[in-house]
DNA sequence: GTCTGGTTCAACCAAATGGTTAACCGTTAC
DNA sequence: GTAACGGTTAACCATTTGGTTGAACCAGAC
């Protein structure tokens, strides 16, 4: 993944190399069993640097976590295209949300062990990735209302089915060991598994609403 | 929750003690994050009684790690029933499996950490939880697929659908803190959130699923 | 040339952490 | 009574880890 990340613009070389290495082992060996030297070695510089760049190790976690949040939001904002049918829609927004985690496995393990661990920088960070305009989820839960009221799909909780929609385009990268080990061909190859399975989610659900 | 872990029978008070403690420190910081003195804290007891009963960090952490996939696997086991109709069947797994989960959630945390964290141990103590007999996701893979074919369902993917079972029942707890900020009434009586979420899954998913 | 600013590095330090030890306590066996 | 034993404790040790420092490096400005 040559470049998933895209931190800040206005970061130097060297930032973008501590802050790419950072966002991998914070993602791998989680907030606190992550050390400053396997970051600065996966950066390939001098332990030094780290501090030099960010004051320290919090401050760095925190730097690297809340470009990932707003990372996560945006890309779930782009996800949602206007469509003529909330079919459409539906099959854009799988499609376009479960490839940015793909293309970018450690920011969600970084939102997921936030999580696990409490989840007590979300609320900050969460509200101020999403204050400018109206929150994408939100976007998606009015979109979908909207559906129900024309009677495009059935009548249900927009939000619990926001939230249903969001578990089956994540849970599977959130589980892939799991899921490599139970489910042969996803272990050979992972890229088609995640081709098949979007297919497999929108059907699921498409059906689901229907009316 | 007084007794959501249960290990093994063979284990004294003080062993029990220890155990349910790590397990719970190991859940919130990781495996790395977690401090011995923090699980000797949590238990009550001295330092040197951990190392006492069991070696080190690493024994400790596998020992408790493999309790825990034993007891995911039974507790997916054991909300499989056997019921007249498919309908009946979904509805009591869904309500086994997201009652299991909600009575401990950090046997979900620990089995999502290691799967973030690379699940190198899964591999090992995943067959042996599951050798004995048929392993219970796949009793569930035929359950759907037999469904299938008997025209009581759609004709889908088997391995998919436990999946998207899978992850619609697990994720709103790795997410918990996201969805408590995203869904006030989750956050004001997580209880009742639960208890409608299964309504909904259920509802989602079998309609997903109707001919 | 050399001064100056930011940058890089090896060596170093203090604190935290996993793990050990030797003494101690209470109960049981003789 | 006391010796032996499992269990418990505080103090201790060795290593790891986050963080610092002072010297070296390397442009470009003058």
């Amino acid at each position: 993944m040559p470049d998933a990340s895209t931190p800040r613009s206005d970061y130097s070389d060297t930032e973008r190399q501590i802050f790419d290495a950072a966002l991998q082992v914070f993602a791998r060996e989680g907030r606190h069993g992550a050390r400053m030297q396997a970051i600065a070695d996966a950066a390939d510089i001098n332990k030094a640097m780290l501090h030099y760049y960010f004051r320290d190790k919090k401050t760095l976690y925190e730097e690297v976590f809340a470009h990932t949040v707003r990372r996560f939001m945006a890309s779930f904002g782009e996800s949602l295209e206007e469509a003529p049918t909330f079919e459409e829609t539906l099959r854009v927004f799988i499609d376009g949300y479960v490839e940015f985690v793909r293309s970018d496995e450690a920011a969600m393990r970084l939102m997921v062990q936030e999580n696990l661990a409490g989840g007590s920088l979300l609320g900050k960070h969460l509200r101020e990735a999403t204050k400018s305009g109206e929150a994408p989820p939100q976007i998606l839960v009015d979109t979908i209302a909207a559906a129900s009221e024309a009677g495009e799909i059935r009548s249900v909780d927009p939000h619990h089915t926001v939230l249903s929609v969001i578990s089956t385009c994540l849970f599977f990268f959130v589980a892939r060991p799991t899921v490599e080990i139970m489910h042969p061909d996803a272990a050979g190859d992972w890229g088609a598994f995640v081709e098949v399975r979007k297919e497999h989610l929108f059907d699921l659900i498409y059906h689901g609403l229907a009316p």
